[in-house]
Order: structure tokens, then C-alpha cells, then sequence
DNA sequence: ACTTGTTTTGTAATAATATTA
DNA sequence: ATAATATTATTACAAAACAAG
């Protein structure tokens, strides 16, 4: 009941073509295969009759098969090849343009999704990381307060016994242990305006190890 | 020079309307800005005339602002709203709702880009938090590690004067410095690839989801 | 500078399908 | 089940930015 319109933009390419009426508004897929509910309300455009007769729409399997495999090849088009697909689908150049442009603008913005997806996965990955060294710090950071401990206690037992020294490193680690945690303030600050590089990341390969930890 | 079809889908909406030939194709905007180069070639569509009777294109100003902020109150446009606004721009109720469809479309692309931006922000100040624990962790090792050498020494001295047990920890201590650094190996691997800008970083704003892992 | 041709970006419209009331 | 709306994908046009010539 639909597609009544299949003359077209004919005459658009009026290049001498065999195929006849070429194969532009394509009824095709005669299968039907599945009728469902069709808008049949408001049958707009055709309030006048004879209107609206722009039907275009749908570039045959064929067609869109050899432009996506075109686009495959090469995403830019020269003229040459245009016409020269243009001429192959009985299409006008224009349309072949067209549906270039189109391609290039759908390509970007699934590469767009592409790498959100893995700049999520790396993000994701990496804060994870991020989480398992804050643990290993504090892990850390009590081992060593417990080794101080230890040395203080060694160290009296020294002092009522004989008498070691050794006290220069050991008042640099009871410093570290005991002063502010080492990192907290001095964080970003110098890093502002300042770019540096980062391995873009694209798929960590996975996060597998995880279950190693959690 | 351009817009010459004025003459489009009028007649589109049979609805009466004082004002005339609805404000569709408005050259408007008389303003000029930069006229800069006109694309004069091909003025194709007027090739043979009454070809391509559908210039659409353009609603006013007028008409966009009013969608527009009808757009921010509310994405989703109910019967009601469609009819009252396709009234008063002087539109058929199909092309308000088309504007609709594809303003979605739209505000979910940009958002889509937006989101990517503020992951890509997150995820470089993560990294960076990211590196400098793992400085960290390096330098709280090495104090360890003196720490236990000093342990050492002094249970040396210990040996000959008296002996002091405190065995538990101690060992532990020892077998998380001489221990495999916990992290190490999986670190990165598929970083070699290209690179990317990090500037600034600063405001992480969420990673609550780590909550849901730990 | 001026023209010509192409690419990018944004907008309008149509169609097919999915969802929902 | 039906009709209205939404979503997704396509086709097309136009304007602005660029690149040769």
C-alpha cells in the first residue's frame, strides 16, 4: 500500500543507463516481512494529490553494499571515483557525495561511542588501581609503624642493656611514619596549566585480576 | 540571491491562519554577517523546474526559540503541547514533532560528547593520583626496608646482650618488603599506543561506583 | 582576490521499528 | 490489538570552513 510514489527522482541521472528507469526507489525485499501496523493515519503529503512527489528514500542492498565497500577502501572521495560509482549504481554523482558525507559524519560518531566505551573501561581500570595502592599504603604504612614500633622497643632494651646507636636513619623513618601523610596537600598544585602525556589506553585488556583481590 | 523557492510546503498546514503563507522558508536575518563565498554552482533542484518541489528548510527564528524553550521544559512532546505549538508558529503538528525527534537526537549527541569530556578530565586527575601512589609506595617500601635492616642490626646487638622475642609481626613485616610488591606485573601493558592530552585534572567528581567493588 | 570543489556540521524530512498507553 | 509517540537510521540540502588553482 505504501511506496506508491517509485517515480522518483528519475531523471536526475540522465546518463544513458541499460538498467532502464534505474534502480532508484527500489520497492525491493519484496518479502514483507513483518506488514505490522503501518502509519495509515494522516496520510500527510498527499493532501493534494499529486504532491510531495519526492518520495526519494532507500539506496538498493546493492547499491549501499558497493558505497560501504567503497567507503571501506578509502573514506575520501575524489570525483573520479564518484562518478565512476555513480555511474556503476545509476545513481547521480550528487547522491554518491551525499551519502559520503553522511558516512564520514556516522563513522565519527561511532568512533565517538567507541572510545567512550574504553576510555570508561581504562577509567575504570585505573581507579580500581588507584583504590588497591591507597590499601597498600595504609597496609605500608602500619607495617612501618609497626617496625618502629619494634625498633623503639629493641632500642630500650638496647638502652638498659649496652648502648647502639644507629640513629640516623631510624629518626628519618620515625619521621616519615609520624609526620602528615606524605601526600594530602602538595597533590596537584604544579601540574596546572601544564600538559603531560598519557598512554591513551585503549582496552586494558581486562579486568580480570580483579578477581584476584575482591 | 539564494532562497529562491519560497513557494515550499505551503499549503501544508490547511489550517487557517492569519498570517498568510505561514512564516515558512523566511529568508530572515537580513543582517549579512560575513556574505563571505556563496556557493553559486549547480543550483541544482531547479533543474527541470517543478522537480523537487520541497525546499523545506529553515523554520524562523521565531519558531526555533519558541521550540526551543519549549524543548528545555520538556523532551518529551505530548498531543497537547504538539497541536498548541504547531498553532501558534504557524506549523503542521508533524514538522513540531520531527523538530522534536530530532532535537533529541541532537541533545543526545552532545551530551554524549559532553560525558566523554568530563570521563576524560576524571580519568586523567585518577591517573595521576594513580602514579603518585605508587611513588609513594615505593618510598614507604624503601623506608621499610631500612627500618627492618635496623631491626636487624638491633637484634643482632639484642642476640649477644639479651633476647627479645616479638616474633609475629615482625615476620610479617619482613615478608611484605621481600615479598613480591604486590602490584607490579599487571600494571600496564597496553599503554604504547598513542597518547593524549592531560591537562589540568583536579575534580574527580565521581567515582562513587568504587564503592559497590570494595 | 576570485573561483571551484570538497569537507564538516547542522537541520529537515522520511521510513522502519520499538515502546507504550 | 490499535493508535500515538519515541527511537534509530537514512537521505538530502545548505551554510561555513578549507584547500587548491
Amino acid at each position: 500500500m505504501n511506496h506508491l510514489n517509485i517515480e522518483d527522482h528519475i531523471m536526475l541521472t540522465s546518463h544513458l543507463y541499460s538498467s532502464g528507469p534505474y534502480t532508484q526507489i527500489v520497492p525491493q525485499q519484496g518479502e514483507y516481512k513483518k506488514p505490522k501496523r503501518r502509519r495509515n493515519k494522516k496520510c500527510r503529503g498527499g493532501e493534494s494529490g499529486a504532491f510531495d512527489a519526492h518520495k526519494k528514500r532507500k539506496l538498493s542492498d546493492e547499491q549501499v553494499n558497493m558505497l560501504e565497500q567503497s567507503f571501506g577502501n578509502e573514506h575520501k572521495l575524489e570525483s573520479e571515483r564518484k562518478d565512476k560509482l555513480a555511474l556503476e549504481l545509476g545513481l547521480d554523482p550528487r547522491q554518491v557525495a551525499v551519502w559520503f558525507q553522511n558516512r564520514r559524519a556516522r563513522w565519527k560518531n561511532k568512533k565517538l561511542e567507541e572510545e567512550y566505551s574504553n576510555l570508561k573501561k581504562a577509567h575504570e581500570a585505573t581507579t580500581l588501581e588507584k583504590c588497591l595502592l591507597e590499601t597498600e599504603v595504609l597496609k605500608l604504612k602500619e607495617q612501618l609503624s609497626e617496625a618502629e614500633k619494634e625498633i623503639q622497643i629493641l632500642k630500650h632494651t638496647d638502652r638498659v642493656s649496652s648502648n647502639s646507636p644507629s640513629s640516623s636513619q631510624q629518626s628519618q623513618s620515625m619521621e616519615a611514619v609520624v609526620d602528615p601523610p606524605f601526600f594530602g596537600e602538595f597533590q596537584v598544585d604544579g601540574y596546572d596549566d601544564d600538559v603531560f602525556y598519557v598512554p591513551e589506553t585503549h582496552y586494558i585488556n581486562g579486568m580480570e585480576w580483579i578477581n584476584l583481590y575482591i
